[in-house]
Parts: C-alpha cells; sequence; structure tokens
RNA sequence: CGCGGAGUGGAGCAGCUUGGUAGCUCGUCGGGCUCAUAACCCGAAGGUCGUUGGUUCAAAUCCAUCCUCCGCAA
C-alpha cells in the first residue's frame, strides 16, 4: 500500500494540530502528501513590546495553503468543532495544549505525536534545550501515540541523531523538524493499514524536559566550564543565557571554556580579557564569553563590548552574577 | 496607552546636565621596526551626530514629533 492508494481507498481526514515553527515542515510535509482538513494552534497572542498580536507560524502556513483554522482558547472545552470535521487521523506536533479524552479517541487512526526526544527521555514542553543544556550525546525524534498523560503514549518509531559538541538548540533544531517530517511521513501508511508497532514505555527510563523558565535562563557561574558552556548553547538563539555585571543584564550567546584555573578567584570574576572575548572564572577552570549582548543592545562581539570601555583593565576583577 | 534602555566615521562607546571648531578604543589603508606577531611606532582616509520641525547669533547638546533597534514584563 503507498500513499495514492490510502487517498484513493480511504479517505483520509488528517487534522493537524501545532504551533510554533518545529512543526511548520511537519504540516508542510502533510500538505504535500495528503489532504489536510484542518488546522488547530493556540490562539493569536500579544508578542513583544507593545503587545502587537501575532499568529501561530503554523496558522500562517495554513492560511497560505487555504486550510481553515482552528484556535481554541481551552481545547478541553471546544473540542467538538474539531469532532464535527470527522477526522479519522489526528496529528499533533508541539500544540500547546492537553487535548481532551474526547478528541484521543475519536479518530479511528488514532491520535499521533511527534515529540523531539528519544522517549522515554526528555518528556514535556522543551526536550530540544534540555538535550543540551543537560549534555546529552545524542537525542532524537519519537513518533508516538498519544495518551491523557504528557508524552507517555505508545511509541510507533524513533530516529536517533546524535549532538555534536558544536550544536546549538537552533542547529538540534533544524535538525529535528526535518527528521520529524521524514519519520512523521515514512510511518503513516503504517499507521493506517495497521502494521504500525506499538511500543510501551519504560516509566523507570522516564525524564522530563519542562519549558525553558527565567531561572533557567541564569548562568550561576558555581558549576563546570562545561555545564556553562552547555547551557549557553543550549539556550541558543532563544531565549539565551544571561547573568548581570554592574547589575545590568548581559545575555551570552556564545563562550568556548580554557585549560586555565583560577583558584584564586570568585566563581564568575573577570580573570583577563582575552583577543577574542572576556575570560570568567568558573569552578573548575574558566569559559570565555565571545557573543555577548548588553540589556539594551544588539548582540555583540565581546572584544566590541571591550572595545566601549575607556579603562579596559578596570573590567578585569568585575564579577558576573 | 505595560516598564525601561539606545540610535554619534566600518564596530563598540564618550561627549548632552552647565549649547560655542566631533573625541576614545578597535578596524581599514599606507609606511616603519622585528626572525616573528591579534605586538610596537608613525601617518592617512572615513561622520550633514536616526527623521522632521522649533528655540537660539550658534544645536550632537535644549523642546516637540516621527522612525528604527533592543532588555524586562506578558
Amino acid at each position: 500500500m503507498n500513499i495514492n492508494d490510502i487517498n484513493v481507498k480511504e479517505e483520509l481526514r488528517i487534522v493537524f494540530m501545532g504551533t510554533p515553527q518545529f512543526a511548520v515542515p511537519i504540516l508542510q510535509g502533510l500538505i504535500d502528501h495528503y489532504h489536510v482538513r484542518a488546522v488547530v494552534t493556540q490562539p493569536d497572542k500579544p508578542v513583544g513590546r507593545n503587545g502587537k498580536i501575532a499568529e501561530p507560524p503554523v496558522k500562517t502556513l495554513a492560511k497560505e495553503h487555504t486550510i481553515l483554522v482552528l484556535q481554541p482558547t481551552k481545547i478541553k472545552e471546544e473540542w467538538q468543532e474539531i469532532i464535527a470535521l470527522k477526522p479519522n487521523l489526528i496529528i499533533t506536533c508541539a500544540y500547546g495544549q492537553m487535548l481532551p479524552l474526547e478528541l484521543l479517541m475519536y479518530p479511528t487512526y488514532g491520535c499521533i505525536n511527534v515529540h523531539a526526544s528519544l522517549l522515554p527521555k526528555l518528556r514535556g514542553g522543551a526536550p530540544i534545550h534540555h538535550a543540551i543544556i543537560e549534555g546529552h550525546k545524542k537525542t532524537g525524534i519519537t513518533i508516538m501515540h498519544m495518551s491523557s498523560k504528557m508524552d507517555q503514549g505508545d511509541m510507533i518509531a524513533q530516529t536517533e541523531i546524535p549532538i555534536e559538541d558544536t550544536d546549538t538548540a537552533s542547529s538540534l533544531y533544524d535538525k529535528l523538524q526535518i527528521l520529524g517530517k521524514d519519520l512523521l511521513l515514512e510511518v503513516i501508511p503504517s499507521i493506517i493499514d495497521g502494521t504500525a508497532p506499538r511500543i510501551k514505555q519504560d516509566e523507570s527510563q522516564a525524564t522530563y524536559a519542562f519549558n525553558i523558565t527565567r531561572e533557567d535562563e541564569k548562568l550561576h557561574f558555581d558549576v563546570t566550564k562545561k555545564q556553562i558552556y552547555n547551557q549557553i548553547r543550549g539556550l541558543n538563539s532563544w531565549p539565551g543565557a544571561y547573568t548581570t555585571l554592574d547589575s545590568k543584564i548581559i545575555k551570552v550567546w556564545e563562550c568556548y571554556y580554557t585549560e586555565n584555573t583560577y583558584p584564586t578567584l570568585f566563581d564568575g570574576q573577570i580573570t583577563k580579557l582575552y583577543p577574542d572575548g572576556i575570560g570568567v572564572k568558573v569552578s573548575n577552570g574558566e569559559v570565555v564569553f565571545t557573543i555577548i549582548q548588553p540589556e539594551g543592545k544588539n548582540k555583540m562581539k565581546a572584544t566590541d563590548f571591550i572595545n566601549g570601555y575607556q579603562n579596559k583593565d578596570s573590567l578585569i576583577g568585575k564579577i558576573f552574577e
């Protein structure tokens, strides 16, 4: 059975539910190969400084293809209009709300979720960031049946990719959204003809990756240089790791670490100025900030930041906290 | 009307309070020194100080307006 046969023999009525950029390639893939009956996404929300309302990226794509868009505020109370479309397959990816049982039970072929981790590891809303922040060596995509508990349904398929030492949240994000699309498209036929496996998750191995909080973004220098490095790249290019200098917020976008040690300095203290950055003491050594962003400014090279100081040496010894 | 910061040669900044010939650290270009250098020395180019209007003999600086960028909060 191939894709064309499916469309001919059985009218496949797919409803896609997703919200952010990550879900866009997946929706695009579905549009390319199937008829997408409707797209469900989060309501337009005020974003940015002056409260301009912005629509989810998924909505933008759906509109381009003149697909029906539904934006219930609370899906648990407003699921009827989705049922009315008689979907026989619901596919979700980073939708942002838990689906009520009424929806989960309805489609003939089920509710299928695309999750950006190797379940049961990193269940939750920010698996990509946490995979890097926690220093994982690999991650991937899991296609799974949805259950009433977050990311706990039976798994259908997984693909795994290594996390390179140079990967950032956004580079991994880019790779995974393509992997997610490819794996989903590969698996859909088997879901429809009933040959897809249902693999139970090993609860004892489960870990969670909840949405990034402000505290997750804050750098604490009493940890290892590797941890700092992972945190910074794991939050690049969104939302960014931050610290403060002279009571002003400084985001740190890129850094590297050295083999130097400074036993006499405080954690977070500026060790020295490098030709390409600012050295900072951490518990077991030193990291060098190379791309930073002072509050109210654009991203800049750390050397540019240094050049703005009349007395560069006055920076040495200051403490990030 | 959510709070706040900022727009000055290619980059990062100072100068603005107390109007009066535009400055610093880098970069670039040329030259020099050196075995050598992201080192050092000498020199040069490069800015109608975000927009528009106002006050003034005189505005980067004071007032108003608009535009743009950004941090926080949502």
